[in-house]
DNA sequence: CGACATATCTGACTAAAGTCAGGCATCATG
DNA sequence: CATGATGCCTGACTTTAGTCAGATATGTCG
């Protein structure tokens, strides 16, 4: 490690600490202080147990308790014993503390379009963003089934479709390719993986199956600011993971070598290469893996 | 501006304020509180008229001068009037001071480290913080005159002739070149301009003459992560300035058609195309503009 | 049931940060 | 050289954050 990669990062540090700082004295402007107004946010963010909210805001638990009295005084929050353990309590929002939790979500979308409006390369900036925030958060990053049908992951497919036309020498156009049904990418037949990372799609893969002990893989896409962090092997460790448990044995999928990437990571993980097996016109390889 | 790119954003400040939080952690190890440490770090930094620390940090007058007391109670810092106005107080690091301050920068190095190793891509990471850096503190981006035979201008010239080798077909060796000598890139015979970020340089460009009113313009060379902000305008621009400060009348440069902005830069700056002036093997363009 | 663990709350405290009014020396200017 | 502005300082104060030692209620387990 020399001491210009050290430099480079505090550069980093302090160009970013403003900005953080000022997020933060922004939420000061709606005459509570900071800790009640954190409090207030990770409630509506959904942590409704008090323990886990003192957790995640590192708090002591005399503190956070004044705080969430103060916060009920106020009449912003209710709290109510946790229904399986009378000895935890769970915060919700009243409906003014939504207004007050919406309110703080428009300061923090706002000093972000501030921000963005001014940078020179908003897109280019973002990406850098993305960049840093999933590498420094990459154990946060979950993967959860979704319905491949509705947005987080239609965003992904998207994405996954646009790349492809980058990358395949003739483009790529959807219609042309063999669209598998959602039905089949949904269980009992199959299922569709989102990687998630604090809240935004940034990878998936697909399930595709017909009931019997055959199934494909489909759709396996990594957003490139996630790339290089393992994710396509999570991906497919929890679609095989998925395969077994809905009584798969054979697994197949097609791909092409424009990918070397991909193919790189099927032949490192047990798949075999196979012949053809479908008309489709873009795949030009094809591999199978027996669990 | 859309509300993906804001979630993206909100990501990006989260998963930032989180090592941002714990580099200040950090700083309370030492006995004395954020505040104090603060102060004695923007001392140490060179900030040294109170007013000016007191701007930076934010700092009420009072609190300000209370922190500096007992900076002072400590043995670690020094303050004596303005030389040019007695008004004003100038403070400065006494023996003990600087050892703590370097305690503190020791501390800063630690965490960069720390975190540059537990990521997995490092350098990608850290291209991907130089250009969230560069973007967002881009105004403070200046440009000053430096030896090109020593530290910061020898790192922008090996990494634009690191550059060079990737972007020329045939490589790029500065053997081959007409490697300028040092003494026609100083005044009074030229000069050397570094675009410098938070005491990195981002950015050079050489001015070569020989004394009389034709000068050359070498070496012009940005950081991939300072890209897109309008540097390389402002070196030509402040090169320029400094030939016609030096007398000179004319100015030429010779580029390769594999440089593509380069040349659109050139073109979009009022120079014109004219015949080869010299024998290096890598140019195949030459241009010249009269100041 | 008793013993112990767990989760939150309350009271009493300290430290740090921040605010405000006024004081004092120094400077610029007519 | 009087006048007002400037830069820093001091004293008196408030707010916020954080700590710690019990108190209280509930849960777990033998």
């Amino acid at each position: 490690m020399d001491s210009l990669a050290t430099a480079r990062f505090r550069r980093f540090a302090r160009a970013v600490t403003a900005e953080v700082g000022a997020l933060d004295s922004s939420f000061l402007g709606r005459g509570r202080p900071l800790g009640a107004a954190r409090v207030l946010n990770a409630v509506g963010a959904g942590r409704t147990e008090v323990g886990e909210i003192r957790a995640y805001l590192g708090l002591d638990s005399g503190l956070m308790s004044r705080l969430l009295r103060s916060l009920e005084e106020e009449g912003l929050v209710a709290t109510a014993p946790h229904p399986a353990d009378a000895r935890r309590r769970v915060a919700s929002l009243t409906e003014a503390g939504r207004g007050e939790f919406e309110a703080y979500e428009a300061l923090s979308d706002a000093r972000a379009v501030a921000l963005l409006e001014r940078a020179s390369h908003a897109d280019d900036l973002l990406h850098a963003m993305d960049r840093v925030a999933l590498v420094l958060g990459q154990e946060a990053i979950g993967i959860v089934e979704a319905d491949p049908t509705r947005e987080p992951a239609r965003a992904c497919l998207a994405a996954y479709y646009a790349e492809l036309a980058t990358r395949f020498p003739g483009g790529f156009d959807v219609a042309l390719s063999f669209d598998p049904e959602a039905a089949a990418m949904v269980r009992p037949r199959g299922t569709f993986l989102l990687a998630v990372a604090d809240g935004l799609p940034v990878g998936c893969v697909g399930l595709k199956g017909d009931g019997g002990p055959v199934a494909e893989i489909k759709r396996l896409w990594v957003d490139p600011a996630a790339r290089g962090l393992g994710l396509a092997r999570r991906l497919m460790r929890a679609a095989e993971a998925a395969a077994r448990d809905l009584g798969i044995r054979t697994l197949r999928l097609d791909t092409n070598s424009a990918l070397p990437e991909a193919l790189a990571l099927y032949r490192r993980s047990g798949w075999v290469e196979i012949d053809r097996f479908n008309d489709d016109p873009y795949p030009d390889l094809f591999f199978e893996k027996t669990l």
